[in-house]
DNA sequence: GTAGGGTTAG
C-alpha cells in the first residue's frame, strides 16, 4: 500500500513526462488520465499551467468529455482554459457548448485569441453568419484583430458571400484595412476566397482570373499559395490550368502532388492519379499521410477495390507499420475502402487494431454497419461511442429510419436538438425518412415547413426523402408538387415519384412518368424497373408488365432479380394466369426465394387455385417457418372454399410453431382524421381507451351495417379465440368510429405496422362503398386508397 | 490557447 507522498511523487514523475509528450500523441491520453487519477487519488490539487496541459491533451486527443469533466473542476478557468475547450467543442461540432463557454467567460478574462478561436469554430462548422458577427462584436468589444482573426474571418466570408464582386469588395476592405503593407498569410486567404468562389459549382469562373491576377502580383508564394491555386484550377474544373500551375513550381512539395492527385480523382481520372503516386516515390518525394488518404478514398468512391487493395498491401510492406499513430487518417480511409465493397468485418479489424481512433473512425465503422443493414450492430456500437457528434446522429437517424425503426429515429433528431446540434439536411432527410416509415404525416410536414423556413428543401436528398414521405402517407398531390419543385432531380428522386404513382394505383400515369424519364436521357436502374413492374401489378397492366420486364434486359442489360421475378409471379397471379407464372418461376436461374411464393400463394388465394397454394405455402414454411403471413393467407384460403377444419389445422400449426398473431391497436385522433397505430403490446393506453369505445362501437356498427357480416371476421381465427375478434381485427373498429365521429366528407386514414389482412381489405371496400366515403390504408408493405368499393391496390393485396 | 493548402465518416 503506498502512502500519499508516494502518490504524489508518481504523480509529479507522470506530470514531468506528460510535460514532454506532444498532446497529438496516442499516449498522452492515457498518461494523461493516469496522472489525473493519481492526483484524485493523492488530495493533490494541481493548478494553473498544468491543468491548462492537461486539458489540452485531454481536448486534442478529442476526449472532450473528459476535458470538460476537468475544466468544470478548474476554480477559475483563464482564457487559455477556455481557448482550449472552445476549439475542442467546435471540433467536434458543438458550437452551442461553446458558445456557452465563451458567453459566461467576462470581458477581462478574454483576449484576442479567445475570440480568434469562437471565429474559427465557426468557419470550421460553415456557420459564416456567425463567424462575422463575432467579429463584429469583437471590434466591438475594442479587441484587436490579428493575422489569425482576418484569415479566418475571411474563410468564413466565402461562406456566405458568393459572387466575385464580393470578394473584390472584401479584397479592398483587407487592403485599407490599415495594415498598409498585408501579410502574406493574409493574402494566402484572399487568394483562396477567390478560388473558392470561383469553384463551378459557386457562379463565377471569372474569379480564377482575378484569383491568377492576385497570385501573380503577390511578392512572396510561399507552398500554400501554389496549393491553393492548383486546387483552384481543379474545382474549376481546369487540369490543364492545374498542371501548367504544379509545373511550373520551382520546387514541388508533398501538398502539391496531393492536390494534383486529388485532382485527378474528382475528374475520373484514375490512372493518372496512380501514376503520379508512382511517380513520386520514384522522384524521391515522399508519400505521406495524405497521400495514402487520397488514394484510398478514390479507390474507395471511384469502386476500385483491387486497387485500394494493393495500396494497401503497398503501405503494409514499404510504409513501416500501418498501425502508426500518424497513419490515423489513411486507416480511417481504409475502413471506408472495407465497408464500401460491403466487408464490413474487415473493416472492423482495421479499427480493432488501431492505436489511436477519432469520431471519423467511429464514424466509419458506424455507417458501415448501417449501410450494411446490420442495425442492431449499429445501434450497440453507437453506445459505446462516448464521443458523438453530428454526422454520428445523422448517419444512426438514416440507419434506423430505413431499418423500419421510425420511432427511435424520430426520438434521437429530437433529442439531438436538446443536446445542442442543430440538424443539417442529411438529418433532416433521415427524421423525413423516419416519418415515412411511420405514415407520422404531421410530423412529415412540420419538418417539411421547417425545411422551407431553413432553404433546405430544394436538397437533392432531402427532396427525394419527401415525395416517399408524402406517397407513403398517401398524400399524392404533395409528393407530386415537391417532385415538381425541385430545382435539379437524380434517379432517385423519377423512382420515387414513379412509385408514388404505383403506389397509389396510377399504373398508366407511373408508365407516362418512366417513358418521360427515359427520354430527358435519365438511366433506369433495377430499383426503376421494380417500381414500374409494381405499379403495373397494382393496376392490373399484364402486357405492359411483361414488356417492361424483357425491356430490362434486352435494352439496359439490367438481369432481374428475385423482387423482379416476385412481381411477375404476382402480375400473372392476380390475372389467373397460373401457367405463366409457373413458367417464370421456372425460368429463374436461381432457386426462387420467399417473395416468389408469397406472390403465387396470394394469387391461389385470389382465385382459389387450392393446389397450387398448397405448394407455394410449403415451400414458404421451409423457407420462412416464423413469417405469420402465410399461415394467414393460407387459412384464408381454406376459409374461402368453406374448408373449415383446414383453417383450424393450419391455426394449430401456427400456434405450435410460436407464431405470434396480429397485435392490437392504438388510435388517435388528429383534426379531422383517425390515425390508427398497431402495437405489440395490449396494454398501451391508447389500446385501453378503444377497448373502452368497443362495446359502443359495435352495437353502433351491427345498426350501421358498416362490417360485413360474421365470416369475415370470424373465420379467421379458432372458436376460443372469438371473444377477441373484435381487437385482432381492430382497424376496422376504428374505421367504423372515424366514419361515425368525423365531419361528413373528411378521409379516414388507417396506419399499421404489419400488412393488413385480406379481411380488413374487404372490409374497407365495402365501408367504401356503403358510406360513399374514401378510406385510406396504409401498411408496412402498401399504401391502399378505398374508394367506391375499389382499392387502388388492386383486387387484394 | 487560435489558421491558411492537399484527406478521412453520410
Amino acid at each position: 500500500m503506498r502512502n500519499a507522498l508516494d502518490i504524489r511523487m508518481v504523480a509529479n514523475r507522470y506530470a514531468a513526462k506528460l510535460q514532454l509528450c506532444s498532446p497529438q500523441d496516442p499516449a498522452s491520453f492515457s498518461l494523461a488520465r493516469a496522472v489525473h487519477g493519481h492526483m484524485i487519488a493523492s488530495g493533490f490539487k494541481p493548478r494553473g499551467h498544468f491543468l491548462n496541459r492537461l486539458l489540452e491533451v485531454y481536448c486534442k486527443s478529442s476526449n472532450v468529455v473528459y476535458a470538460r469533466q476537468l475544466f468544470d473542476e478548474i476554480p477559475s478557468p483563464d482564457a487559455i482554459a477556455r481557448t482550449t475547450l472552445i476549439t475542442a467543442y467546435s471540433a467536434s461540432g458543438n458550437l452551442k457548448l461553446g458558445r456557452e463557454i465563451f458567453n459566461g467567460t467576462p470581458l477581462h478574462l478574454r483576449d484576442t485569441v479567445f475570440y480568434n478561436a469562437m471565429i474559427i469554430g465557426y468557419s470550421h462548422n460553415d456557420d459564416g453568419l456567425s463567424a462575422l458577427e463575432l467579429f463584429r462584436a469583437m471590434r466591438r468589444d475594442d479587441f484587436r484583430p490579428d493575422d489569425f482573426t482576418f484569415t479566418s474571418v475571411l474563410s468564413a466570408l466565402v461562406l456566405v458571400v458568393g459572387n466575385e464582386q464580393q470578394c473584390g469588395q472584401m479584397h479592398c476592405a483587407v487592403v485599407k484595412s490599415g495594415m498598409g503593407c498585408v501579410s502574406s498569410s493574409v493574402l494566402n486567404a484572399l487568394l483562396s476566397v477567390y478560388v473558392k468562389c470561383a469553384s463551378p459549382l459557386a457562379i463565377s469562373s471569372s474569379a480564377m482570373v482575378s484569383a491568377r491576377k492576385l497570385f501573380d502580383e503577390m511578392p512572396k508564394r510561399d507552398e500554400l499559395t501554389w496549393t491553393t491555386m492548383i486546387t483552384g484550377y481543379v474545382r474549376n474544373d481546369d487540369l490543364n490550368g492545374a498542371r501548367e500551375v504544379f509545373e511550373s513550381m520551382a520546387e514541388k512539395l508533398g501538398a502539391a502532388w496531393n492536390a494534383m492527385i486529388s485532382g485527378y480523382v474528382h475528374h475520373g481520372c484514375f490512372q493518372e492519379a496512380l501514376i503520379m503516386f508512382r511517380k513520386m516515390r520514384s522522384l524521391g518525394i515522399q508519400h505521406d499521410e495524405v497521400t495514402y488518404t487520397t488514394v484510398i478514398s478514390a479507390c474507395a468512391n471511384g469502386g476500385f477495390f483491387q486497387q485500394g487493395k494493393q495500396v494497401h498491401a503497398y503501405i503494409l510492406k514499404n510504409e513501416l507499420n500501418p498501425n502508426h499513430n500518424l497513419l490515423l487518417s489513411v486507416n480511417n480511409a481504409l475502413i471506408t475502402l472495407y465497408c464500401k465493397n460491403d466487408i464490413v468485418d474487415e473493416a472492423r479489424k482495421v479499427f480493432d487494431q488501431m492505436p489511436l481512433r477519432n469520431i471519423v473512425t467511429w464514424n466509419a465503422i458506424l455507417s458501415g454497419y448501417v449501410n450494411a443493414g446490420r442495425i442492431e450492430e449499429a445501434k450497440s456500437f453507437f453506445e459505446e461511442m462516448l464521443e458523438k457528434n453530428l454526422l454520428t446522429l445523422t448517419v444512426m437517424i438514416s440507419g434506423l429510419a430505413q431499418n423500419g425503426f421510425g420511432d427511435e429515429g424520430l426520438k434521437l433528431f429530437k433529442q439531438m436538438r436538446l443536446d445542442g446540434f442543430e440538424p443539417c439536411d442529411y438529418a433532416y432527410t433521415g427524421a423525413i425518412t423516419a416519418c415515412s416509415v411511420l405514415g407520422a404525416l404531421e410530423n412529415g410536414r412540420q419538418l417539411h415547413a421547417q425545411l422551407v423556413h431553413l432553404g433546405y428543401n430544394s436538397n437533392l436528398s432531402v427532396g427525394n426523402a419527401l415525395i416517399s414521405m408524402y406517397a407513403r402517407c398517401g398524400v399524392l398531390e404533395a409528393a407530386e408538387s415537391v417532385f415538381l419543385s425541385m430545382p435539379f432531380v437524380d434517379l432517385v428522386s423519377w423512382n420515387a415519384m414513379i412509385a408514388a404513382l404505383g403506389q397509389h394505383g396510377y399504373g398508366a400515369k407511373a408508365i407516362q412518368l418512366f417513358d418521360q424519364m427515359l427520354k430527358n436521357g435519365v438511366f433506369p436502374d433495377r430499383i426503376t424497373f421494380l417500381t414500374v413492374l409494381t405499379a403495373c401489378c397494382h393496376a392490373g397492366l399484364v402486357e405492359e408488365g411483361r414488356h417492361y420486364f424483357s425491356l430490362m434486359f434486352e435494352n439496359y442489360g439490367i438481369s432481374p432479380d428475385e423482387d423482379h421475378y416476385a412481381r411477375m409471379v404476382d402480375l400473372f397471379c392476380r390475372a389467373g394466369m397460373f401457367s405463366y407464372a409457373k413458367n417464370i418461376i421456372n425460368t429463374m436461374p436461381s432457386k426462387p426465394g420467399a417473395p416468389v411464393w408469397e406472390a403465387l400463394l396470394a394469387g391461389c388465394r385470389i382465385h382459389s387455385n387450392l393446389d397450387l397454394g398448397i405448394e407455394a405455402a410449403e415451400q414458404l414454411f421451409e423457407l420462412t417457418p416464423q413469417h405469420d403471413g402465410t399461415y394467414v393467407l393460407l387459412s384464408n384460403m381454406y376459409a374461402d372454399v368453406g374448408r373449415w377444419n383446414d383453417v383450424a389445422k393450419v391455426r394449430k400449426l401456427m400456434r405450435d410453431q410460436g407464431v405470434q398473431k396480429e397485435p392490437a391497436c392504438s388510435w388517435i385522433e388528429v383534426e379531422n382524421e383517425v390515425h390508427v397505430f398497431l402495437v405489440d403490446d395490449d396494454v398501451h393506453p391508447e389500446v385501453v381507451s378503444v377497448y373502452r369505445y368497443l362495446e359502443e362501437l359495435g352495437l353502433e356498427m351491427k345498426k350501421l351495417g358498416y362490417v360485413p357480416d360474421t365470416k369475415y371476421v370470424l373465420h379467421d381465427m379458432e372458436c376460443e379465440q372469438k371473444e377477441h375478434a373484435l381487437s385482432t381485427h381492430s382497424e376496422k373498429v376504428a374505421v367504423a368510429f372515424g366514419l361515425m365521429k368525423l365531419p361528413p366528407g373528411a378521409t379516414v386514414r388507417v396506419f399499421k405496422n404489419l400488412r393488413i389482412c385480406g379481411d380488413c381489405h374487404n372490409a374497407f371496400k365495402f365501408m367504401s362503398k356503403v358510406v360513399k366515403r374514401e378510406i385510406i390504408v396504409r401498411d408496412r408493405k402498401r399504401f391502399h386508397h378505398f374508394k367506391n368499393g375499389e382499392c387502388s391496390c388492386g383486387n387484394y393485396w
